[in-house]
DNA sequence: GCAGATCATGAAATCGATTACATACTCGAA
DNA sequence: TTCGAGTATGTAATCGATTTCATGATCTGC
């Protein structure tokens, strides 16, 4: 079944010392002498020796690896993010390993097994929506401290995690767009219960209340993140009695689906209405017309992620759970221009 | 470091019995009594008790993991197969790795090194770039019956691989583009060396062979499957004296940043050029316009990638390499028209 | 020239499971 | 009664590394 591998016991006899010896060569050369220490290199060299991990593991008392939980895999907003994470774990020895949640709570116990199990040394969560339930057992556990989150966390619980400023992002949005002169301004939410529905929203209405703009309810739209609650939004904003000029969508992908679903009723972004998006993805800028929106970088939100476990891991940093806030940043484009 | 975890000696303690004993109640309890067996699954429910894997794996010789080799992770085309691999691989106790190979050779002895380090079981690539010497190095180590590909492969080697008709999507691109009355049709190929780009060159040369249709080396561009490559398509496009009335694209992101390249210089779609893009990805269908292109169901062809591995690794299957297409489909939306 | 420290190395225990082999017991046939 | 087969369970080897502890050799300082 498996490969015929070489042992360390297999380096032992060719070089004519002990396993100990072999092994102490890899991890600390220093306790050896010079000619033995050339003796085993050598050695490893002709047999072409790499060590077993699940032996070295067992005996280590770790699993080597780390689990990235990711919402949905299939979305490109999250491949990204996963992209960073990988960097950041490459030069590190530990496996990458990653799990679907399909945006549906783990089973009981599922997230503590695989630590317990010894799968996993730590994890990365993408997914803000695991259970209190999920996290007491980690908690009760003791290798709460082995989670971090990145880009979605989970109110309430003190884990460290790395976030955009969703909350800036959101108020240079409505900024950018009172700054050309509007004030009747809808905003697409994300879904009901999301971590970051909610924070950009506040950082919404607080900009627009700031600025004194009239605030509407029905310019409050839910959406999902996705395509298609754009173009649902589109509906409802074309029905409207009084209709918004400038609307903050918190996704790009929910703005091509808003200005998709404007455009086959003939109205036109931005003469007719402006759009600001959320995440800069790569179409961004350049769909027709090219996207006003709030970057935020996933890839270094990933990397660091990454960097935060692994230091957590190696012990490096143990203090308190850091909620760290990374910029994100208004890059204007051809979607927004000043109300009709 | 690693949680206080429960062992099979806790559990064995528990149920005054000795672990093979409870080893076996986990893995063929028709061995034992059915009251040493309730007594056992009684003590693993009061400890807790959960299988150590690294224990596991290192004495059944098995990694219980496989890997996946992502070219770009960052790419949206490719989460949607890595959702349809994971799925795959959710019901089985095989953990999934993901490594992104940015586009580069693995390093001298890496991939055959995570079977002999004990780290996979088992790989699906979908990074075609694989070199010989990658790949000899796994045939010479008896590992190569358990690598299959998916989406990409790479020629001249009898792997297993899944792909999707990516010959017969080219023809019909070209045949669709022709029923509608177009002759001068370009293409916009991938990047140099990629497998997909000479099946889907092949393709759609032969079809154009076939209905009559006339050949211009320029017509013939060269693109790398991004959306950059797109634009600079268009401008080269825009240049030439005798410009096709159509264009199929490799990629949907290549059509889109075509169509945005032409729409800066007032040239429409498809009231002045057709474009038919490949994939058929979230955003086609909501773009403006809607665009006309190829689909092939990613997640499909990931699941059924996983499904052929498991297979192998299991033993079910164990005969020739199987090269496996998935049909393609033409979609016709609104990005392709008559010509002028 | 000797006690004690330091250095280099090996023997064997250990990590937590699986499993080959051994043992004890039961049952039925001769 | 006895032998053989079958059944239920335990003992101990095993997977391939790391690491503790022991040992012998070499140094150091007085």
């Amino acid at each position: 079944m498996a490969p015929k591998s070489t042992t360390i016991q297999d380096v032992a006899q060719a070089a004519k010392v002990s396993t100990a010896t072999v092994s102490r060569a890899l991890s600390n050369p220093a306790l050896l002498s010079e000619a033995t220490r050339a003796q085993v290199m050598e050695a490893i060299r002709t047999t072409g020796y790499r060590v077993n991990h699940a032996a070295r593991n067992l005996r280590m008392q770790r699993a080597g690896a780390v689990l990235i939980l990711v919402p949905n895999l299939g979305k490109p907003f999250y491949s990204a993010i996963l992209r960073g994470i990988s960097q950041g774990f490459a030069a590190s020895d530990y496996s990458v390993l990653i799990t679907d949640t399909e945006n549906t709570p783990l089973a009981e116990g599922e997230l503590v097994g695989n630590f317990t199990q010894g799968r996993v040394d730590g994890v990365v969560s993408l997914d803000g929506g695991l259970t209190a339930e999920t996290l007491d057992q980690c908690r009760a556990q003791g290798v709460d401290s082995r989670i971090v989150f990145a880009c979605e966390w989970v109110d309430g619980y003190a884990f460290p995690s790395i976030q955009s400023d969703n909350h800036d992002g959101a108020r240079q949005a409505i900024r950018h767009l009172a700054d050309l002169g509007h004030r009747k301004i809808a905003h697409i939410t994300g879904p009901r219960g999301n971590v970051l529905t909610a924070v950009r929203r506040e950082g919404a209405l607080e900009e627009r209340a700031r600025l004194g703009l009239p605030a509407r309810d029905d310019w409050i739209i839910r959406g999902d993140f996705s395509l298609q609650s754009g173009q649902a939004a589109a509906a409802q904003i074309l029905a409207m009695d009084d209709r918004p000029t400038a609307v903050f969508c918190s996704a790009d992908m929910v703005a091509f689906g808003l200005i998709a679903g404007l455009a086959a009723h003939g109205v036109r972004v931005p003469e007719d209405i402006s759009v600001v998006g959320f995440d800069d993805i790569d179409m961004a800028g350049s769909y027709v017309p090219a996207l006003t929106t709030i970057r935020q970088d996933r890839e270094l939100l990933g990397r660091t992620a990454a960097q935060r476990l692994l230091a957590r891991l190696t012990g490096t940093a143990t203090g308190p759970a850091v909620e760290e806030l990374l910029p994100v940043e208004l890059v204007v484009r051809g979607s927004t221009a000043p109300p009709a």
